[in-house]
Parts: structure tokens; C-alpha cells; sequence
DNA sequence: GTGGAGCCCTGACCCTGCGTCAAGGTCAAG
DNA sequence: CTTGACCTTGACGCAGGGTCAGGGCTCCAC
């Protein structure tokens, strides 16, 4: 006869994970010797290597104790479970792989390749750094939000960012991160805004807009251009002046709210 | 500004997670508005994809912790353990995967397929069921002590039992299973036994035989043979009135216990 | 202005699969 | 008889959160 420790190691498992096993009511408790101990014969070690061949692909001791009192047609369907389970968990695996590998490599993570390579244009461009972390910031959230647009507006992005006027536009405000909202050059940006604002509507006048953004984002890609440049608010009320209102979506504005819509 | 669930919804976790992570330190604490909730920025949710990823790919919490603010060098590093790691992980659920797939492929768990096939074969040449249940546990117990020595062990067994004299000899053993210890049977197949060993010692005298068992394995199987058949012990005297002593591992008896030895 | 839905807060217990004391009883050897 | 290696039960601890419980906000509709 064997105790709990013998049986233990012709296992391979802890005697503290035998006695796991009797509380869980996986392997049946053995007779005690008039001292108490458990004592137990050769069939015990089969079963316990029956449950730690089980437990050991995966299955949770709960399964594991149907399993060992299954039919084989049960045990077969269960068995097709647990691979399907590990297959899954190599994919996962793989994943992550990738995605550290990715973490490893730069700043990207979160931001699509496209998005990564529009920050590195910036910064060959001489955009400031803080700059590029707004926007890289704001790329974060786009992505989380429309992965699947991401891509389509990185291509508008990096149009833009190559057409001289606009570069220069761009970098101009770039300036504001650290100006005051009573800094000089606030209007005359607004009019630079603006004017390219009514000559690209006039461009693409009838042309159809991809999907639309939803507003929540749209929303909340404003709310973190006002949290990054303490003069956002004057440009967006310099910006309202002139007719026009929002930063991320600029549209005309309505007047409304002064009762009356146009 | 985030509310703690947009938090949450854009990383991909959830509120739960996010209040762990700030209990542990993992995140740092936000602001809170003026009714105590928390608010975040963007950059929150940049921080917030790096810790899901680190522990996604299995760092623990902990880890992360130092990971989040380890310089590029240290970082690196780290991720190429953990990079190992999940090679591991992967190849691991690769033999989990081989595994389970014999387990559901024989009628048993924890067995290789050469013993499958053996025990198979038994079954085939009329093998009583109980006496191959009695078998599979013993190869179970087999495996899981010497699992590189199976297969040559196996070789032997197979040999064996495709022996005429010595299948004969089995399939009258293997009716042992219900028999009584004072069955009239018993002395002829004790007779049938040492003459077998006999010839068996003579023909492979002065040949080595491959890597010893263990005194505990051979226990634990003579054990297990005891166990099951209720007249193993008459068996067993009978054999050592002829010389022999054992059972998994028949050794000429030593008349040890006599107070001299040969 | 009031009700309800749907957020938010903290604190506390629950889960798995054991590891790790703690506090004692037992057994075999010297 | 002592020592050290076992055995017993019971309880707490770990990660990484899930899931209440018991409260407070806020916003929108009515």
C-alpha cells in the first residue's frame, strides 16, 4: 500500500494537489490506517495520472471530473473541445507575439503602420514633437473607435501633409501648443482656416464624404484638442465669427440656438 | 475627457480591469471632476493598450509594473523573454494537442499508441477484458515512470504474446482473474511459469539486459498485480516453493530470511 | 421637478489550482 | 527517548479579475 506521498510521486504531482483532488471529489478518498493516514493501491496511481494527463492539456478540474466518468462519445466530443481551446490559445499566443514584437520595435502599438509612418513624416517635416503627440494621441482613439477607416484617412492625411500651403498651415498651428488664448497671431490663423475650409468645399462641392464619423468621437477628438492647447478655445470662438463650427469636423455654422435655423 | 468605461471600451477592457490596474499602480490615478469620478486623456488609453498587450501576452501584473517604466535597453530585453516565453507556451500546447489527440485516437488515457496497439492485439487474440483493463494500468503505470523505455519494453511484449507456448500460458493466467487462492489450477501453471523462466534464463544467459526497472516501479506493478487477482499470493508461494521469487521481475529466491545467503 | 436609466464610487467576497504555513499526531531509526 | 521525516486538518495567500451590495451622479423625458 502506498501514502499519499509515494502515490504522489509516482505521479508526478504534489501531495498537496492529491489532497486538492480529494476535496474537488476528483479522485475518491482511500481508506485510512488506524493512524489516520490514507493508504492507497496501485489502481489510485492510474487514476491520478488519468487526471493530471487532462489537466495538463487545459481542462478545468471541474471537466476533468466529468471526463474521467465519461463515455467514449462523450469523452470524444470533450477531447474535440480541448483542441479547438488549444488551437485557439496558439493563435493567442501568436498574437501576442506579434504584438509585443510591434511594442518593441517603436511607439506604434495601438496605431496602425500607416498611422506610425504619418507621425515619422511629421517629424521628418519639423513638426514639433508635442505636436506629434497629439496628433498621435488622436490617431489612437480614431483607431480604436473605426479601425477599419483608419487606413482611408491616413491617406487624406498624408495628401495633405505633402501640399505646401496646407503643410505650412499645419505647422503654424502646430506653434499654438504653448501660446496664450490672447496670442497676436490667433486671428489671422482663424482667416487661414477658414479660407481653406470654403476652398476645399468648393472643390469637392457634390462630392460624397466616405462613411461619416460618429459624433462621440468627433466629440472627443475635440475635447482632446481643447485639453492640448490652451488657446483652442479663442480659435474655436475666432472660427465661429467667421462663420464655421467644430475643429475635427468644421462645418458651417447655423446660428442656431438664437432661435431661428437657416 | 474620459469617463472611466469609454476608458475601458477603448482599450478593449474592462471598468473592472481598469480600477484593478490603478490598485495596483499599474495606471496612474486621474483627476476626478467634482463628484469624484475619473477623468482621462487620451494618453491614459496609450498606457492603458500597453499594459493589455504586456498582459495578454502572459507578464504577469507585477512586471508590467517595472516594464511600463524601464528604459528602452531594459524593456527590449524583457521582451524577448517574453518573446521565449510564448514559444514555450506555444510548443507546449503543441504536445498538449499530440497528447490529447492519441487520448481520443486509443481507448485510454495517458497511454502511447504502440501500447494501444498492444493492448489491441490481446483483444484480438481473445484476452479476457478484465485481464487487458488489469494490463492498460500496468502500462499506464509504465509510462508514466520510464516513458522513453516503453517502446522497447512494448517490442518485447509483442514479441511474446505472438509466441505460441507463451500466449498459451498467458491466456490460461489471465483466467486467474476470478479465481479463488485455493483453485486446483494454481500448482500446474506455477510449474508452466518457472519452466518458462527457466528456459528463458538459459537462452539469454550471460546477455545484458537493457536499463534495470526500479525497485519501486517493480513494486508498485507487483502490487498492482496483487490487487487485482485474488490468488496472486497462493501464486506467488507457489513460486517460491519452486525457487522463485517476484512477480513483474521473477528472480531466483535467495532463501534470504534463512540467515545465510548463496 | 421628478422619476428612472445608466453611469460612477468604494468595499467586500468569489473563483481556480494549488503553495505555504501552523499546529499538532505518527513512525522508523539510532 | 529523541530526532527527523512523515501524516493530518485548517486556514490564508497569489493572480486577475467577476460580481454583488449599497450608495451617489447626471441626464433625459415626461
Amino acid at each position: 500500500m502506498l501514502t499519499i506521498s509515494q502515490l504522489a510521486s509516482y505521479a508526478g504531482v504534489t501531495v498537496r494537489a492529491v489532497r486538492h483532488y480529494h476535496s474537488r471529489g476528483l479522485l475518491p478518498e482511500p481508506e485510512r490506517d488506524r493512524s489516520g493516514y490514507r493508504r492507497y493501491d496501485a489502481a489510485a496511481v492510474v487514476e491520478l495520472i488519468k487526471i493530471r494527463t487532462l489537466a495538463d492539456a487545459g481542462v478545468p478540474l471541474s471537466r476533468v471530473h466529468e471526463l474521467v466518468a465519461a463515455d467514449a462519445e462523450e469523452f470524444a466530443e470533450a477531447v474535440r473541445d480541448v483542441d479547438r481551446r488549444l488551437r485557439a490559445e496558439i493563435r493567442a499566443r501568436q498574437r501576442s507575439r506579434e504584438r509585443i514584437a510591434q511594442l518593441a520595435a517603436g511607439d506604434s502599438l495601438a496605431l496602425p503602420p500607416e498611422a506610425v509612418a504619418y507621425l515619422d513624416r511629421m517629424r521628418e517635416l519639423g513638426f514639433r514633437q508635442e505636436l506629434i503627440d497629439i496628433e498621435r494621441d488622436s490617431w489612437i482613439l480614431i483607431a480604436a473607435q473605426i479601425p477599419d477607416q483608419v487606413s482611408a484617412f491616413m491617406a487624406i492625411k498624408h495628401a495633405q501633409i505633402e501640399h505646401e500651403t496646407l503643410r505650412r498651415l499645419y505647422l503654424d498651428l502646430g506653434d499654438l501648443v504653448d501660446c496664450t488664448p490672447d496670442d497676436p497671431r490667433l486671428p489671422s490663423l482663424a482667416d487661414r482656416v477658414t479660407a481653406f475650409i470654403e476652398a476645399a468645399e468648393a472643390q469637392s462641392a457634390g462630392m460624397e464624404e466616405g462613411e461619416p464619423i460618429s459624433k462621440e468621437l468627433i466629440a472627443l477628438l475635440d475635447a482632446a484638442f481643447v485639453d492640448s492647447f490652451p488657446c483652442a478655445p479663442r480659435l474655436l470662438r475666432l472660427l465661429e465669427e467667421r462663420g464655421w463650427t467644430g475643429w475635427t469636423d468644421i462645418k458651417r455654422a447655423d446660428h442656431a440656438g438664437m432661435g431661428r435655423s437657416s
